[in-house]
DNA sequence: ATTATGTTAGCGAGTGTTCACTTACTTGAG
DNA sequence: CTCAAGTAAGTGAACACTCGCTAACATAAT
């Protein structure tokens, strides 16, 4: 987070552990004030607006997810790329439980146009990121050629969500860095092409 | 919907288009009634409590999806029960696209322990009896086995719930149906066994 | 046929509570 | 002395829900 200071950045780490623990519906100005230890006026020091400090936590969230992204030119093979693209948003999941609740729930957004629209942004951006490995990794002959990059994005993407949804659902049951490993070794395997 | 009167039918679809137009934030006991065109008061003649309503909202939802669940048994091929199945699914949410909005996004109930634990239910029931198809497909020479079942129905759900999601949020703008035959092809011949 | 009794489904006008946000004032470090 | 960062005590609006009342209709005894 760039320009936030100290208290920016407690007010809004803090309210994303509300979201996740109590859902979005329980982020209220009073509860959040409560958590962090401080009265509700003093929030407005800090943040204009409760979006403000909703539009935060999806900044937060983008700087986040950074390094996912940029898995996706690290190596010279497509399928390596795509590879540590998914385990390492199993990683950041991992280690940012939180988020998980969090994010790959747009509902909790919903109404929110300014909010709503920096996800869909982010969403297609990344989207369109691993669409393009995904060509490349069929150019080169790693990925079969007979099911369209499309919806091989849509497996990919849908599998991970999927998967992140079910263990944060389950409380944290499972261990996601292992599962979404063997997960991800099979999605591959479905996917490559076989000769 | 088995007990319930006319009035709490239209109560409950109404409450169903708010939720998916509107969002659950602005599915409020007022902008309820005054969709139906009556007083607050009279939705507590049909109902006790909001909450009735939303428990209302979750049950139509199981009825509207029995048909996709049945498909599983329907044929002899587990594959062919498994495509229609699939195919069930989009046919559904494209003749009632409000539901999309609403049920695949799990935090529209968060924090009603009761409504959670419906959908909580209503999905781990609908899992396992995929799953066990899963399993006859690889028993039958029809699946690859080198991949679990497990996570072959992460990859189809997954991948069923990423489209519908992105079919919502996109405004219902492209065919659901026709598209979601595709992508059904496509994971098919991803978990075929290939000679 | 009339009348008494009860039920259903509606209404306007509230209730107390909680929400995001504001105002006016205080405090303490530089 | 200034001023950023805090506070207590509000604000109006919105929330789910309740109140007392009524018109319309059904049933059945006189």
């Amino acid at each position: 987070m760039k320009n936030f200071s100290e208290r920016q950045r407690q007010i809004v780490t803090t309210a994303i552990g509300i979201i996740a623990k109590q859902g979005i519906q329980n982020l209220t100005t009073k509860n959040l004030a409560q958590a962090i230890g401080i009265s509700e006026a003093a929030l407005y020091r800090h943040f204009d607006s409760k979006l403000e400090i909703m539009q935060g936590v999806l900044e937060y969230f983008k700087i986040l997810m950074q390094p996912a992204l940029a898995k996706l030119k690290s190596h010279a093979k497509p399928t390596e790329n795509l590879e540590e693209f998914v385990l390492e948003h199993f990683r950041i999941f991992t280690a940012n439980s939180s988020f998980a609740r969090v994010i790959f729930s747009e509902s909790n957004f919903q109404n929110e146009e300014i909010l709503m629209n920096s996800l869909n942004k982010m969403m297609i951006n990344s989207r369109q990121a691993l669409e393009d490995v995904i060509i490349q990794a069929q150019r080169k002959g790693e990925f079969r050629t007979d099911i369209s990059s499309c919806n091989i994005s849509r497996m990919m993407i849908g599998s991970i969500r999927f998967i992140v949804s079910q263990w944060s659902v389950s409380g944290m049951a499972f261990n996601l860095e292992n599962e979404g490993r063997q997960l991800c070794k099979d999605i591959i395997a479905a996917l490559k092409l076989r000769q």
